[in-house]
RNA sequence: GCCCCGGUAGCUCAGUUGGAUAGAGCAACUGCCUUCUAAGCAGUAGGUCAUGGGUUCGAAUCCCGUCCGGGGUACCA
C-alpha cells in the first residue's frame, strides 16, 4: 500500500470519528504539497466543512492532529486556508527507493491468464507512396499504446491494415506502363516505396495535363476528370484487377512487393513493429459478403441503381453507401470485413483503432453497422482518435509536395545529432559503429519524444525550417541523463564501489533528494493513468519531471565524493533507480537510452 | 447550413475527477566547468488562460452565447 491509499482510508477514518460521517471516495482530494510550502502531501479540506461546521483552519487542524497521531508516517503538519498540508517521514521516502529497486518491472504489471486481449491497428499505409509525418505520429502513438497496455498487464496484438488495392496504386501502375522504363529498385537504387511513390507523382501530371487539354478544348471540369485518357487506363487496369487478369495481378504484386521492402525498412528504422499484418485485398470480399448478406436480412437496403446503403438516420448519422452501383465496395466495406476476419482470428476483448481523427464520422459508423450486423464487439471499438501534424503553411499535401517525407526526415534528424555530437566533441571513446548507432538513437529519441509528448488528441505543428531541438524539454535531454547516471556507476564500479543492497532508513535526505523520490514513487501511478488514457504523453512528461529534478540533484550534491560512506551509497543507489525509471518509461514511447552520449 | 474538435507567454507545449500566487522548453539577457558528462544548473524578463455571461467556498478546467482556427458531412481513402 502506497502512502496515499493510508492517508485516504486515514482520512476516511478521521471524518467518521470526528464528524461522524463518511465521505465519498473522491471527496478525499490528495495531492503533492506545491512547492511554495511546508509539506508533502495535501489534503483539500473544503469539502468537509459542511460537516464540520467549523473554519476551514479548525477542521483541518482537526483533522491533521488525528493523522499525526494514527498514520506512523505522518510526521508533523500545518494548515494554511483550506490546505492541510502533511509532513511525511523520510524514511518512508527511502523505502520507496528500496521497493523500486526489488523490483524490476517497478511501475508496470505483467501479462497473465487473466489478461485482456487488445488488439491494436496502427499505420495503415497505402502501397503507392511512401510514409510520411503523419505517418510517423500514428506509428509511434500506435506502437507506444501498445507498450502502454502491456505494460497495464494486458496482451496486446499490434496489427496493420494495408490498403494495398484500389485506384490509387492503380495509378502507379499505370505510370510504370507508360512511363516507367523498366525501372526497378534494383536498376535505379531507389528504395521500392519511393519509386512507386514517383510514379504516382507521374500519373497525377500526365492527368492534370490531360485533364487541362480537355478543357482548352471545351470539355466541361467535371467531365475532363472522368474522361482523360490516364485515369480510363487506371480504371480499367482496376476492373482487370479485380477479374484477376495474371498480367495486372502480376505487376501489381510486384510493385508492391517494392513498396513493402521500403516499408519495411522505414518500420525498422523507427523502430515499430507488428505481429500481423492484414491486407485490404484479402478482407474487402469479406465485406461485401457481410454487406450483401445485410441486404438480404432486411438491415441494408438496394438503390434503384443497385448501390447498396445503410440508413443511420435513427442512430442519429446519415446514410451511407457501402457498394457502389458498379458493385465495387467502399472504405467502409473492407473495414467491416477486415473487423470480421479479427475476431475470427483473435479473442479479442478491446479493438482500438489508431487513426487521425478526420475519419471520426467513419468509426462512429462502423461502430453502429457492426452492431446492425449482429457482432455484440461492434459497440466497443475504440477509436483512437489523434489529432493531425500540421506545417506552418497548414495541412501537408502529398499533391503539392507539401509532405515530410519519413525517411528524409529521420536521415537528417540524424545527422543533425552527428554534427551536434562532433561540435560538442564527444563520444570519442567509441567505435564508429558504436557512435553511428548512438546518433541514430539520439535522433530517433529527439524526434520520437517530440512527437510523443503532446496530447495525442491535438493537432501539432512541425516546423521543417527549424530542427527539431536536443537541449530543453527533449529526448536528448532525458538521455543525457541516463547517460551521466551510467557514467556515475561505472565510475562507482572502477573505484570497486558496491551498491549496496539496502539504502539506510536512518539518514537524513536533502529536499532535492527527496523531491527526486517522491517522483519515483508516482510512477506506477503515470503508467496506470497512461494505459487508462492512452496517453504517452502523461509518460513523457513525467520522465522529464523526474530527469529535471534528477539533474537538479546532481548539480547539488556530489555522489561519488559524499561527505559519508552511507550517503555515498543512498546516492548511488538512488541514481540507479532513476535510471531504471528513466529506462522503462522512455521504453514506453519506444525511445531508447544510450550508455554514452 | 448541420455535426465534431480546438484557442494558455513572441514561438512550441504542460496544467489529473474544479483547488493555493497558471508552469516548462525554445528564442532574448545574466551568471556557473581544475572536482561524478555544461546536450547541464541557477537567475532576469515575458500572461485580461480568445471573449461575454452563468454555476460555487473556489473556474484555464463545468454550462450557455459570441469571435477565430481546424476537421467531417450520401458512390475518396
Amino acid at each position: 500500500m502506497n502512502i496515499e491509499q493510508v492517508l485516504h482510508s486515514a482520512v476516511a477514518e478521521a471524518l467518521k470519528n470526528l464528524y461522524n460521517f463518511e465521505p465519498a471516495s473522491k471527496s478525499i482530494q490528495l495531492q503533492i504539497t506545491r512547492k511554495d510550502f511546508e509539506g508533502d502531501i495535501t489534503l483539500v479540506v473544503f469539502p468537509f466543512l459542511k460537516h464540520s461546521r467549523k473554519s476551514p483552519e479548525e477542521t483541518g487542524k482537526q483533522i491533521g492532529e488525528y493523522l499525526q497521531g494514527n498514520v506512523d508516517e505522518v510526521r508533523s503538519f500545518n494548515v494554511i486556508k483550506g490546505f492541510l498540508n502533511l509532513v511525511i517521514a523520510d524514511n518512508y521516502w527511502i523505502r520507496v527507493l528500496k521497493n523500486a529497486r526489488k523490483d524490476d518491472a517497478y511501475g508496470t504489471k505483467q501479462e497473465d491468464e487473466n489478461s485482456r486481449v487488445i488488439m491494436v491497428e496502427y499505420s495503415s499505409p497505402n502501397t503507392n507512396k511512401p510514409l510520411h509525418l503523419g505517418h510517423i505520429r500514428n506509428n509511434l502513438l500506435g506502437y507506444s499504446i501498445s507498450e502502454i497496455q502491456k505494460a497495464n498487464g494486458n496482451k496486446v496484438v499490434k496489427t496493420n491494415i494495408v490498403n494495398d488495392r484500389g485506384i490509387h496504386i492503380c495509378k502507379s501502375m499505370v505510370a510504370w506502363k507508360k512511363w516507367g522504363e523498366g525501372k526497378t529498385p534494383e536498376n535505379t537504387g531507389t528504395k521500392g516505396d519511393h519509386l512507386v511513390g514517383d510514379l504516382y507523382v507521374e500519373f497525377d501530371k500526365h492527368y492534370k495535363a490531360e485533364i487541362k487539354e480537355l478543357i482548352d478544348k471545351g470539355v466541361p471540369p467535371k467531365e475532363a476528370e472522368a474522361k482523360a485518357p490516364s485515369i480510363l487506363e487506371a480504371r480499367e487496369m482496376l476492373l482487370k484487377w479485380e477479374a484477376r487478369d495474371p498480367e495486372t495481378v502480376d505487376l501489381w504484386k510486384r510493385m508492391n512487393s517494392w513498396v513493402y521492402k521500403g516499408f519495411d525498412e522505414t518500420y525498422r528504422k523507427m523502430g515499430v513493429d507488428f505481429d500481423t499484418i492484414y491486407y485490404e485485398s484479402d478482407t474487402y470480399l469479406v465485406g461485401k459478403e457481410e454487406v450483401l448478406r445485410g441486404v438480404e436480412e432486411g438491415i441494408f437496403y438496394k438503390e434503384e441503381d443497385d448501390s447498396v446503403w445503410a440508413d443511420l438516420t435513427e442512430d442519429g448519422l446519415d446514410k451511407k453507401i457501402l457498394l457502389r452501383s458498379d458493385g465495387t465496395s467502399v472504405y467502409m466495406t473492407q473495414d467491416i470485413g477486415t473487423a470480421k476476419m479479427r475476431y475470427n482470428d483473435y479473442s479479442i476483448d478491446k479493438m482500438v483503432y489508431v487513426v487521425g481523427n478526420e475519419q471520426n464520422y467513419h468509426f462512429q459508423v462502423l461502430s453502429v453497422l457492426l452492431d446492425k450486423l449482429g457482432y455484440t464487439w461492434g459497440k466497443d471499438l475504440f477509436h483512437f482518435s489523434y489529432g493531425m501534424v500540421e506545417l506552418p503553411s497548414g495541412k501537408m499535401k502529398s499533391r503539392e509536395g507539401t509532405v515530410v517525407d519519413a525517411d528524409d526526415l529521420m536521415e537528417e534528424m540524424i545527422n543533425v545529432a552527428r554534427n551536434m555530437a562532433e561540435e560538442l566533441g564527444k563520444l570519442d571513446a567509441l567505435t564508429a559503429e558504436e557512435t553511428e548507432k548512438t546518433f541514430e538513437i539520439i535522433a530517433l529519441g529527439a524526434l520520437k519524444y517530440f512527437i510523443l509528448k503532446v496530447d495525442p488528441k491535438k493537432n501539432m505543428l512541425f516546423n521543417p525550417e527549424e530542427s527539431i531541438d536536443f537541449n530543453g524539454n527533449t529526448g536528448p535531454f532525458i538521455q543525457y541523463t541516463y547517460a551521466r547516471i551510467q557514467s556515475v556507476l561505472r565510475k562507482a564500479a572502477e573505484k570497486n564501489i558496491n551498491l549496496v543492497s539496502d539504502a539506510d532508513e536512518n539518514i537524513s535526505i536533502s529536499e532535492k533528494e527527496k523531491l527526486v523520490l517522491k517522483r519515483i514513487s508516482l510512477f506506477p501511478d503515470i503508467v496506470a493513468e497512461a494505459g487508462k488514457n492512452y496517453s504517452p504523453a502523461v509518460v513523457a512528461n513525467f520522465c522529464y519531471e523526474l530527469v529535471k529534478e534528477y539533474n537538479q540533484f546532481y548539480h547539488d550534491h556530489s555522489i561519488l565524493n559524499a561527505s559519508e560512506n552511507n550517503i555515498r551509497d543512498f546516492r548511488l543507489v538512488l541514481s540507479e533507480a532513476v535510471g531504471k525509471v528513466i529506462k522503462s518509461g522512455m521504453t514506453l514511447l519506444g525511445i531508447e537510452m544510450p550508455e554514452r552520449m
